[in-house]
DNA sequence: GTCTATACCCCGATAGAC
DNA sequence: GTCTATCGGGGTATAGAC
């Protein structure tokens, strides 16, 4: 019904597309403070006044890139996780967080400018409306499902809690994953900071004259991570099976 | 010598400490990205171009508020070391890392503006001078000493290290602590960036309805981060090695 | 070391013609 | 939906008098 409509809705839609593309682009050079959409009309050869009948201002504008790039991080992660035997395929729910965590600091390298936006400094002067919420929680959602996955073949370990956290884990629990420990999930929103703060580390040049050889830490560390949230990588879970058996 | 001289200098002094701080109050409403000479000179009642005797561009009094901010979260650090007991006092090594970090974040939780400057994105434009590298490290040396007083009086567990990940270990050792087993560098290197990952994940917002009870939260997981670099507490090195696997 | 003045740029947003 | 024109700001940096 409305996959082909009036010339108008196309052009519309390019043009909504170009000062996406172009706004980006300057995300690269400048950075979000300093997004300009003057700038991004003069690029496009347009007047500043015209990008108003498409974004009613600079944050709406911003608002936009920030939606995408949570989007394409999200869908980054779930297509790792698909390509990686969700939700229960033959590889082991431990390879399966690798290669999700992976998969979220590859787009990240390719990204870096939009990564910034969503996962560095906050932006002064812009309040995240409602709208950024849902793509926000995306990449979360596939590590809790990951996790989850072991959970039901029963190969998950039970992390340690500290008595202090309890009424908390509890509580995110209750409202992130209900069907799973508490423990697990206290854990799993550690790990889920810790994994970002790999990634932020290696982008943000703390990493310079420091790690080289940036890849082979990372896959370890987020292996380590994998066993923090009670999964269990391929020998114990053999054991797992063999005590189970 | 050089404690009094003449009054030029200490009125030098204190003109240029009232920019930086004014520059620190402006970082805190617009952000790095934004800090402006001129809108400084406004505030402190001078004329722009009188600040150019004192900073000769905008990025030299941005490094300069970058290498104060990296000092004082370090002198946090070391503070907190230093209470806890540092070298090798009463209180354990694992309660002194969670003190450490403790402090750290609490320092982050205060400057927030501060602390996004150093650990959040790289201000588009600036590249950072070689000043700022000694400061930097600071709070790293911190969480390195503190392990090696563990590895000195013995009570330090060796973590796993995977094979891929020797070479480079043993190179971050040798750069870093040359003293301290790689497998223990690595983790802490590790380590060190998903500490900042919490704290960051918690400022720059990413814990807005997700985490409630934070410091809660970040004493769990920096207490399971001193397990994966080693330290014991109550525990066994055996009991430690049980538990991550 | 501070001042005025200046050159030469940038921005968001709106009004109203076409 | 795009245009010109405009309002009312903002900025870095330098020259040269005092």
């Amino acid at each position: 019904m409305s996959t082909i409509r009036g010339a108008r809705e196309r052009a519309r839609v390019e043009v909504t597309a170009a000062i996406k593309d172009e706004a980006r682009k300057q995300l690269a050079a400048e950075g979000a403070a300093k997004l300009s959409l003057r700038a991004v009309a003069r690029e496009l050869g347009m007047v500043s006044s015209a990008l108003y009948r498409y974004f009613p201002s600079r944050d709406d504008l911003l608002t936009a890139l920030i939606v995408e790039a949570y989007d394409a991080v999200g869908e980054a992660a779930e297509t790792a996780r698909a390509e990686a035997g969700a939700p229960a395929g033959a590889i082991s729910p431990a390879a399966r967080w690798t290669a999700v965590s992976c998969a979220v600091r590859e787009w990240a390298l390719g990204h870096p400018h939009e990564y910034a936006l969503i996962y560095g400094s906050p932006v002064p002067g812009y309040a995240a409306p409602q709208d950024t919420v849902g793509p926000a929680s995306r990449v979360g959602q596939v590590l809790i499902s990951v996790v989850r996955d072991a959970h039901l073949a029963g190969g998950l370990a039970l992390p340690p809690v500290d008595p202090a956290l309890r009424p908390e884990a509890a509580r995110m629990a209750a409202d992130l994953a209900p069907d799973l420990p508490p423990a697990v999930v206290a854990a799993l929103v550690s790990a889920w900071a810790q994994l970002f703060g790999l990634i932020s580390f290696e982008l943000f040049g703390q990493f310079n004259r420091v790690v080289e050889a940036r890849e082979q830490l990372f896959r370890h560390a987020v292996h380590e991570l994998g066993h923090s949230v009670g999964l269990l990588d391929g020998r114990t879970s053999a054991a797992a099976d063999a005590a189970r058996a």
